[in-house]
DNA sequence: ATCTGATTTAATCAAATGATTAAATATTTT
DNA sequence: AAAATATTTAATCATTTGATTAAATCAGAT
């Protein structure tokens, strides 16, 4: 454990590895305090309680999560066309960088959604409807294919996130480390932009 | 819990139930057995400890999201174009059924792949040599695009599974209640295998 | 240097939890 | 029916685990 973090976010730093390697009902809070090299007392004196430090925790982890890329979905002066190679662009780049982020989130989801959709929402940054109202924009100008939105936004976030919540099976199935994994993601970049855009825009949204 | 099952039945059921909802580590003993309308003692007595009954239940599990369709995927007499549209509608099906199966899975692969992947080598369903063939005979004929047989099997289980995965956080920004999630994934059978046909078959292989 | 408050520790508590035991009850076999 | 075996229960154990306490140590102010 780093020496130049103050105490803080000597336990901050150890409870995210924990928490994301463990989820929070397998991590025990021992655990945390011997990974930041510290007593136990020491992290309910900093956190109060385990539950209060798993929060703060999956707080900047959505943050993480989603403040990378929602902005610029949510941004009227992005143009539809050119959302989605950024949007794909940006998340394989976070989710290269925090592989196990995905099974956290979506696996404390079944735990308690309330919070994380609550969490989410007061982070301003979720707002679907200026992208929804492009798709529909797109659709009866005749550039864009019939599609519900969510299915549009649920195509993009399969063909990306997925992989890294399936990457254990994977790397073993196929037997590859950990540098043929990103070479493979890598290589989904273009594939997942060639296959949603040519699948969703007609002849007159690609002019 | 149902009169007419023997007491093992009743306490797998409600294992499954209890296991699949919150994940091992935050399954309590006491919570199947109550579940199951029986004494803690007696879930003891029948599966000896809680890491036995877990594993019977995990293995039960795979089973039921795995070979439903991995042995006609793993038939060389079925040809490829006919494979896409029998995974996806199989898929979607099991999972219509089975809405928690794949979290579960995939949360529980963090803490112990090794078994679970071995559970699913020992399976003998898991062959993918024979999809793999598939492809790459495609691909040398002109029939198909130039794309790594594992990315072509990581866009049908994406585009199928990944909803069922990020459901919570689907039903709770789109307020939509169970009915029209299962109508959401109907319709994106017919769309994923457009989208994925479309991408990865040439002219000709579209003859 | 000393006081004061913040930080850190060792020791301990209380509740939760997986598991066991011994006895009671039900079922099957003889 | 009696014996033997299988099933079920209440009570208890031992460990784990989140949290607290009281004392010790450190840092900065006076």
């Amino acid at each position: 454990m780093a020496k130049d973090l103050n105490t803080e976010q000597k336990i901050k730093e150890a409870a995210r590895k924990v928490f994301l390697k463990k989820g929070f009902a397998a991590a025990r809070t021992r655990d945390i305090a011997e990974e930041a090299g510290i007593n136990l007392a020491l992290l309910n004196y900093y956190f109060r309680s385990k539950e209060k430090l798993f929060r703060q925790i999956m707080e900047e982890s959505l943050h993480t999560f989603f403040s990378s890329v929602l902005p610029t979905m949510s941004d009227p002066n992005v143009s539809l066309r050119d959302k989605v190679p950024f949007f794909v662009n940006s998340y394989t780049d976070v989710l290269i960088s925090n592989p196990e982020l995905p099974v956290f989130i979506l696996s404390e989801l079944r735990n308690d959604p309330d919070h994380i959709v609550q969490t989410l929402q007061m982070n301003k940054r979720l707002n679907l409807s200026v992208l929804f109202g492009q798709i529909m924009e797109a659709q009866q100008k005749g550039e864009m294919i019939p599609l519900q939105p969510w299915n549009f936004l649920l195509n993009l976030l399969s063909l990306t996130v997925f992989p890294f919540i399936a990457r254990p099976l994977i790397q073993r199935l196929s037997d590859t480390n950990d540098e043929q994994f990103k070479q493979l993601v890598e290589e989904r970049k273009a594939m997942i932009k060639a296959m949603v855009m040519g699948y969703v825009f007609t002849e007159k949204g690609k002019g």
